[in-house]
DNA sequence: TTAAACTTTCAAAAATAATTGAAAGTTTGT
DNA sequence: ACAAACTTTCAATTATTTTTGAAAGTTTAA
């Protein structure tokens, strides 16, 4: 296989696991091919590999940099605006823990923390409720704890704790 | 707030949340749905509670089937079929992570295998891209088996590692 | 201040994914 | 063997998400 090959089917496969876990196409698609490239590119380079639109560009070029994954980079002498990945695996999977545990798992505990705590009458059914959700919300805690945990590690948590839960 | 308010609160936000991590709507609040009720539920009283056609409830329960979170259940005398859901929260994250491995993660690897072991020749670019997927390569495998780890735990690997963490 | 070189926005269009419902399929009891 | 009681399938429809592209906005340099 040769590179050109290569970094197309990397940047297609990346593309395709975003989807499957909720992040739209052309965003992972960025994502991957600025991952893989050794030096900032620039908008119009993105619409060229990726064949996308501008507007589509821009609008998942802003939305990367919202996760925090994405920075702008300038050049001297060059008007236009060029971008880079982070790069560092261990910071890049911090920075998407951290992020969706604001966007999606802490309202998500706040409606568990919501319905668990409804007056159980006496009804099986209705206690059953109550005593699934509260095991859920402590569950769904412990584990964004758990994320949370991850991130303040300082470097390579991931190979630690691999080690540590092989003991 | 009262039980019936409560119970759709919470199918509702599972719904959503599903939404988010690449699983359909229905899918979730099925199973969310199944997750809280104390004793197996109809195909009929699942349309009638989520307002879905047949069709639906029969597609999405058997893909519940399929990742093996869901089960079929007959009750003596009754033709129809009743379902409930893995209610142990350890083994539901147990059998998701290991269906996503599978159907995910493990193909995921092995395109990143391939494409990080291609010739680079010399050019810093080629370099930079079998440098930076070896690197995922490495850190998806490294993820991957953490999850396997998880699974072979026997129960509340959760809580222990949670614990394991604080150290 | 003007205009060139860019980027952003957003309504409309296109693409994708989910849902319906009725026909076909299956199982069980008589 | 028949028919009642169910479930599954899938082509067509509907809903949702993504993408486009052109107008509006911004920044820089002369």
């Amino acid at each position: 296989m040769e590179f050109k090959e290569a970094k197309n089917k990397f940047v297609q496969t990346w593309g395709a696991l975003g989807s499957q876990w909720g992040i739209n196409k052309t965003m992972a698609q960025i994502h991957a091919l600025l991952m893989v490239s050794n030096e900032a590119v620039s908008m119009e380079d993105i619409m060229e590999e990726l064949q996308i639109s501008r507007g589509n560009a821009s609008m998942n070029l802003r939305a990367l940099m919202d996760w925090g994954i994405v920075y702008k980079e300038f050049k001297a002498g060059e008007r236009k605006e060029f971008f880079t990945a982070e790069k560092d695996l261990d910071e890049l999977a911090a920075k998407i823990s951290r992020e969706r545990s604001k966007r999606e798992i802490k309202p998500a505990l706040k409606i568990l923390k919501e319905v668990s705590t409804i007056e159980a009458k006496d009804s099986a059914e209705e206690k059953h409720f109550v005593d699934q959700t509260s095991k859920l919300y402590d569950f769904v805690l412990k584990a964004d704890n758990m994320l949370d945990k991850m991130t303040e590690f300082n470097e390579n948590w991931l190979g630690k704790l691999v080690i540590k839960m092989m003991k």
